[in-house]
DNA sequence: CGGAATCCATTCGGATACTG
DNA sequence: CAGTATCCGAATGGATTCCG
């Protein structure tokens, strides 16, 4: 993966391998996927359901300083993306329960590493900021 | 992994192993760094910095929509926070680089996986979004 | 219990123009 | 070339109140 000349620039990129430089055209959807997941909140959710269903006050309980505003809101978009579903049960009181779908259950995985990657590099972060921050 | 009683809830979550619920203690931290990496340009920065150092312009060229300063913006975030580093060459015309940073390589891994995942699965998340849109 | 609706501040982010 | 500066609309996101 050395040199890279500008000629055929798109056909390499489309021969390269899995890891080299992002393909022009995909650009369009990765932007559209990444702006519904990186959002403030979309990993937490995902990463939090993985013990199984949850129920909307769990969902609240667990991921604290979320809104009902936001919870909602997220909620929907997964839901609507397929990522994760909505069971409700006609009970009273009512009871609503979300869970991973197969499709959100790849993305979980990739969350599941972020988050251990934050929790194992945020002090280095930190670090690095306060540094930076000091030096004005 | 198998039936959940709900009893000793919180502790069960305590003991249990690494892909366990997050640890409430860790969420401030886990939504800093989301807070920086999870937004519109960050992850697709380090993405596209995997081949080596890359200019200002080059950067704007391989991340097609992104502005001037929303480029320069993530740029200095990512920066402070010890991701990429930036080496100004004092020549004429001017010539700036930017690398991953040691830091960055592991997240780079992660944006990685994202992009793929995104890549593989778009499809499936925009017939899931026109369905949930049609039946409205 | 599980939301919906409204209000409002902050931030995001693009367009444009200018600079060393 | 590699930014900075300003303006401005759009989106994000929290607080609060209300509803089935």
């Amino acid at each position: 993966m050395g040199a890279m000349q500008d000629s055929t620039d798109t056909e390499m990129a489309a021969a390269a391998g899995p890891c080299a430089s992002i393909p022009a055209e995909h650009m369009a959807f990765i932007r559209q996927v990444l702006d519904r997941v990186g959002d403030k909140w979309s990993m937490l959710i995902i990463a939090v359901l993985e013990n199984g269903p949850l129920r909307y006050t769990d969902l609240q309980r667990r991921i604290p300083g979320i809104s009902q505003r936001m919870l909602t809101h997220t909620l929907r978009q997964l839901v609507e993306d397929g990522l994760i579903t909505r069971t409700a049960y006609a009970e009273v009181p009512p009871r609503v329960e979300y869970a991973l779908a197969p499709l959100g259950r790849g993305l979980h995985e990739i969350a599941m590493r972020l988050i251990g990657w934050a929790a194992d590099h945020h002090g280095e972060i930190l670090a690095h900021r306060s540094r930076a921050a000091e030096r004005d």
